[in-house]
DNA sequence: CGGACCATTGAAGCCTATCAAGACTTGTGG
DNA sequence: CCACAAGTCTTGATAGGCTTCAATGGTCCG
C-alpha cells in the first residue's frame, strides 16, 4: 500500500460530481475560525495550510498538492487557514455528506482512518524537523519533500526520472520560512549553502535543480525517519 | 464534549479485563522499529513518546497521562519509542482486538476518529510551538500543558483550584528540552527567567508553583491556539 | 520600460548552544 | 541516620547560528 497509489480510493467518491472551485494564486479557501462545514479535495495546483498567532507569527503546517484532502478536523471551526499557492482547483463537498458516507461504509471509514494516521505521521515529521534540525538540514528535507510530492502527484514510478530533480518552488521564500520555522533571509542563505556545496543549482527564483541527490538525502538525514513510506520509498526502488 | 470527560468512552472497553503492565520509571514500553501489534491505555503514571535520529538527536513527541491512548499508527512498525517517566500502569490490548472492535462498531470508530483528530491538533500545537516561539514562551506553554493534563487526569472541575498551581515535573530537564527543541541548560535558564519575572517559584527540582497564572498565559500566548478545548477551557470558566 | 514586489546579500546584534565548573538531589551502604 | 557517591541541575563564560536591519539586485507585470 504505497502512497504512490494516491489516496483517491473508496471514500473519495463523495467528490464525484460535486462543484469544483477555481482559486487564483493567493486566494483564501478557508479562514481560520470559520465554521468547518466543508471538506475539499485538491484536483490541481497547490494550497498552503497555516495557523497565525495573535501577534502575527505564522506557522505553515503543510503544502498540499493533487489528491490531497483538506479540512481534517473534528472541531466546529477550522483552526487553520488554507490558501492557494498557485491557481488551484478543488472539489468541494459538505462535511455532512462525507460523514454520512463514512458512517454508512466501514471500509471508507477505515481508509479515512489510515489517511489520518499518515497525516499525523507527517505532522510528527515536521515536529522533528523543527525541533532537532538546523536551517540547512530543514531546507534539504523540504526540497526532498517537494520532489516526493511532485513524484506522487505526477505518478512518476521511476525514482531516477531526471525530471524529478527539477524542483519548482511556487511559494514565496517567506512561506518556506514560515514552514521551516526560519526567516526568509535564512532560507536564502541556506539555499546558497546548498549551492556552494554543490548539492543544488538555483536556476531561477522558483526553480532549483538537485545535482547530488544522495548527498542531499544524507544532509537531510532521511534515514532518521522511521516511517519509510514518506521519503525512503525512493531509496529502495 | 469537553476533554474533561476523558476519552474513556465507547471503544475503550476493549481494555476491560485485559492484562495490566506495571512499568518502572525509565522502563521502555515500545521500541521504535518493532512490530506494532499492541495498543495501550494508561491507567496511572506518565509515559513519554519520542523519536530518535541516527545521530542521537531525540525529539519528544508527547507526554501522556491517565486515560491516554498509546500506539496510534497504521504502519506495521512503531515509528516512536514509548517509555515510562514514573512508575506507570498500562492496560495492554492487541491491535487486532481493537481493530475488530472498531470494524464492528461504527460508533466506536467514530470516537476513535475524534480522538485521532485531537491528537493531530495537539501535534500541530507542538509544531507552532517549535516553529514560532522563543525558549521562555515554549516553557510557559509547557507548564500550562502540565497544569491542564493534571487537571484532566485528576478530573478537577474548578479551574481556580489552588492545587492546580502546583506543577509536578517528573521528567528530567533533558526530556523537557527534547520536547521543546532546546538544550537542558536553556531550559534551566528559562525557568530562572520565569522565576525572576515573578510568574513561578521553583519549590524543588521537580516542583514549581505558578504565582501569576494570567501573566503566564499571556506569555504563552494561549490566545494563539485556535482550538480552545485544549488550553482555553480554563479561561472561560 | 518602469515600478512594485520579492529575493539576495551584508553587517551587526541577540538568542541559544556549547563547554566547563560547581551545587544540589537522590540513592546507597555503612 | 548519616556519609558518600553518582547523577542531575544550575550557573557562568564563550562561541556559533539565526535574526534583524539595511541596502542592493533581480523579477514580474502593468
Amino acid at each position: 500500500m504505497d502512497r504512490l497509489s494516491g489516496p483517491n480510493d473508496l471514500f473519495l467518491d463523495v467528490f464525484d460530481g460535486v462543484p469544483v472551485l477555481k482559486l487564483a494564486a493567493g486566494e483564501v479557501l478557508v479562514h481560520a475560525g470559520t465554521k468547518a462545514d466543508r471538506v475539499f479535495n485538491i484536483l490541481s495546483g497547490m494550497v498552503m495550510v497555516s495557523r497565525t498567532g495573535g501577534d502575527g507569527r505564522r506557522q505553515v503546517l503543510s503544502f498540499l498538492v493533487r489528491d490531497n484532502f483538506v479540512g481534517l478536523t473534528s472541531t466546529d471551526d477550522y483552526f487553520f487557514t488554507v490558501e492557494a499557492v498557485v491557481p488551484t482547483e478543488v472539489a468541494v463537498c459538505s462535511r455532512a455528506t462525507l460523514e454520512a458516507r463514512l458512517a454508512k461504509d466501514p471500509k471508507a471509514e477505515r481508509t479515512y482512518l489510515n489517511l489520518l494516521h499518515r497525516v499525523l505521521e507527517d505532522a510528527y515529521d515536521l515536529v522533528y524537523n523543527l525541533g532537532q534540525r538546523t536551517a540547512v538540514e530543514r531546507l534539504a528535507v523540504f526540497l526532498l519533500y517537494l520532489r516526493h510530492w511532485h513524484r506522487i502527484s505526477e505518478r512518476i514510478l521511476d525514482d531516477r526520472d531526471p525530471g524529478l530533480n527539477l524542483i519548482a518552488l511556487p511559494m514565496s521564500r517567506e512561506a518556506i520560512a514560515d514552514f521551516l520555522g526560519l526567516k526568509k533571509e535564512t532560507v536564502s542563505r541556506s539555499f546558497r549553502q546548498l549551492e556552494e556545496r554543490g548539492l543544488i543549482r538555483r536556476d531561477a527564483r522558483s526553480l532549483v535543480s538537485i545535482l547530488r541527490l544522495t548527498a542531499l538525502r544524507e544532509m537531510a538525514g532521511i534515514r532518521d525517519f522511521a516511517s519509510p513510506r514518506h521519503l525512503a520509498t525512493d531509496q529502495r526502488s
